[in-house]
DNA sequence: CATGTTCAGATCCTATAGGGACGCCTCCAG
DNA sequence: CTGGAGGCGTCCCTATAGGATCTGAACATG
């Protein structure tokens, strides 16, 4: 995808930007986030499979830019555990989970977001609670079809939920680890990794947590929400016994 | 860029450098890596104020290097909460911390070092047992003088015993949330934050910590280390009740 | 047929050039 | 003396060029 002509381009981009290329640099600014945004959502969607390379020039030719705004991104996207950087070789998507990683991350979400649960129960407000029930609904009502683009919505909603619940903790360093470990789960989600096998308990888990953030017990909050997550690991363990 | 002869530096860089610029670029490769270093040791060392500009061309002229890599280890950089870039003028030291800051990042780092000395028992040998010892010992023995330069090695080995814990769970999840904290909290002790007020009960806490994950109990270094931290606000709340 | 060598393509990495915008200082007019 | 305008410098941002290395295939040889 060489984007033939110039100036019009396939419309990647948001409105601020123009053409750049040949003379002059109107939009300015911002270049790598468009990249870094682009790279991200490739990642997510499943285009880029692990292990695949990710050329830096080859990135810059699909996307009508100059390799530096690319380089830029992608070592912003090395530090979130997405993409590895292999010395001089370049950079890859990062390799697949394994069962050790799984157990790892599963590990780690329980030691953070059980935490976020009770923080964002005294914190809560009616604004906020609304969110998190709009979420919960969308997640009840997404289409839970046997391919990967029939639950897409399914994932987004889970994974917008359990943020939400980070958001709330009002906590830039609670928000920043689960961000961290969130872009984990949700390509973990993506590949070999756990489907929607029982859907309807993991809704209810969801809807406990839920009740007892609304309730105003965070005790409470706090341990539905450490239920979850190991039922969750227990799923997909069941689930992927293999290796 | 002219840097005055050439071949001849300040000395910055490892061994492993040789004077690219010229012709021959010999070394070759992760010059971003050594720019990243050399910022982040800046950033540590308190030689870059918060709020301080860092300018790209700037940097590279210091580091006698090109402003790409400059750039790429600045986006690094970023991610880690360190620098913050303003939009189209550049990059800046991430500001002060506020008591609201440092309330959040006790918060944080209550709900992940507990869980990672608990894991760390459960999974400590020997070898790391004695790298612990080591620290501490170290802790014990660093000069705690006023300036900064007298602390500045009891202040590495707090860091570095907190670190061994995070890397002695074997998660990497943990391990890069920790990392995350780490360095905030690294950068809070240089600048307004703590100093070393109450050394003595600070070690002592390290201690308990200690015991608890020799005696192999886990329970207990979980709660040790919850309630060194607890201690740790406490102390810097009571010293900076300014604000 | 197997193996070592060579060559070409692709890629990474760094350096340099150029365009545009912001900030500061100076100078001039009121 | 004070306020505004203009020039100059600095900086960010992107694009392009060039050197060096690695990978893969084609080819020659034992």
């Amino acid at each position: 995808m060489q984007k033939a002509s110039n100036g019009t381009r396939a419309g990647n981009l948001p409105e601020d930007q123009t053409g750049r290329k040949g003379s002059r640099t109107v939009s300015r600014q911002v270049l790598a986030d468009h990249v870094y945004e682009e790279l991200l959502a490739s990642l997510m969607d499943g285009r880029l499979e692990p292990g695949a390379a990710v050329s830096i020039d080859g990135t810059a030719r699909d996307l009508d830019v100059s390799p530096t705004p690319v380089r830029e991104a992608l070592a912003r996207l090395e530090h979130t555990g997405m993409v590895r950087r292999v010395a001089l070789k370049g950079y890859r998507v990062a390799p697949v989970f394994t069962r050790e990683d799984f157990a790892d991350l599963m590990e780690a979400r329980l030691a953070i977001e059980p935490v976020n649960a009770r923080l964002a129960c005294a914190r809560l407000n009616p604004h906020r609670l609304a969110e998190l029930e709009q979420t919960l609904t969308e997640l009840k009502s997404a289409p839970r079809g046997p391919s990967f683009a029939e639950y897409k919505d399914y994932l987004e909603a889970d994974e917008r939920f359990h943020q939400l619940i980070a958001q709330q903790t009002d906590n830039q360093f609670l928000v920043g680890a689960y961000a961290a470990l969130g872009g984990q789960v949700q390509r973990f989600r993506l590949f070999g990794g756990v489907g929607i096998t029982d859907a309807e308990n993991a809704i209810a888990e969801h809807q406990s947590v839920l009740d007892a953030l609304s309730s105003g017990d965070p005790e409470q909050a706090e341990a539905a929400m450490a239920a979850h997550i190991q039922k969750v690991r227990e799923r997909a363990m069941a689930d992927a016994p293999e290796e």
